[in-house]
DNA sequence: GCCAACGTTGGC
DNA sequence: GCCAACGTTGGC
């Protein structure tokens, strides 16, 4: 069982969008990083847990719970000329993007905000990415201690 | 293989 | 809207 934490910015794709879907499920498209991809594909796996992180907005921070419930396989809106996500590299013979298909599990019962978690950056949330300076990485790996300190802070 | 230019992310 | 940080691209 692996721990993760995902943003996206809730104008786009926020965590009542994912609520919002059939089987509250959705796949998480248009990751163009390569790190972030490798995570994806080789090492996410069915049922690991997820943060939903909102990014990029008035109160950026840890929104709600998700499981991973489809692993990695090829990002099609790569292939989608139409797409915002559309990358003409990306050959459907040999794909260059992935996703995986998360499903909602439920919204903390208060938002955990960046601001809060900062002050533990030098203590429990040491070497964690999310607060780790100039950090863009749109998914990145929890250590289960860190799950546990952040879900203890609810 | 270096590295400058450029584009993107994302907090503020 | 600003801008720091960082990843990618492409000329050489």
């Amino acid at each position: 069982m692996n721990y993760w934490l995902m943003k996206s910015e809730p104008e786009v794709f926020g965590i009542d969008h994912l609520l919002n879907m059939p089987q509250r499920t959705e796949h998480w498209d248009g990751v163009r990083n390569y790190q972030a991809r490798n995570m994806m594909r080789d090492q996410m796996r069915l049922n690991d847990r997820v943060f939903f992180y909102h990014s990029n907005c008035a109160e950026p921070g840890i929104v709600g719970l998700m499981r991973v419930s489809r692993e990695a396989y090829p990002d099609f809106t790569a292939f989608d000329p139409n797409s915002n996500y559309h990358d003409p590299k990306s050959d459907p013979d040999q794909p260059r993007w992935y996703m995986v298909d998360v499903t909602y599990e439920r919204h903390l019962k208060r938002n955990i905000s960046l601001r809060e978690l900062k002050p533990y950056a030098d203590g429990p949330l040491a070497g964690c990415p999310l607060l780790r300076k100039g950090n863009r990485l749109s998914i990145m790996p929890m250590s289960p201690e860190q799950w546990d300190f952040i879900l203890g802070l609810e």
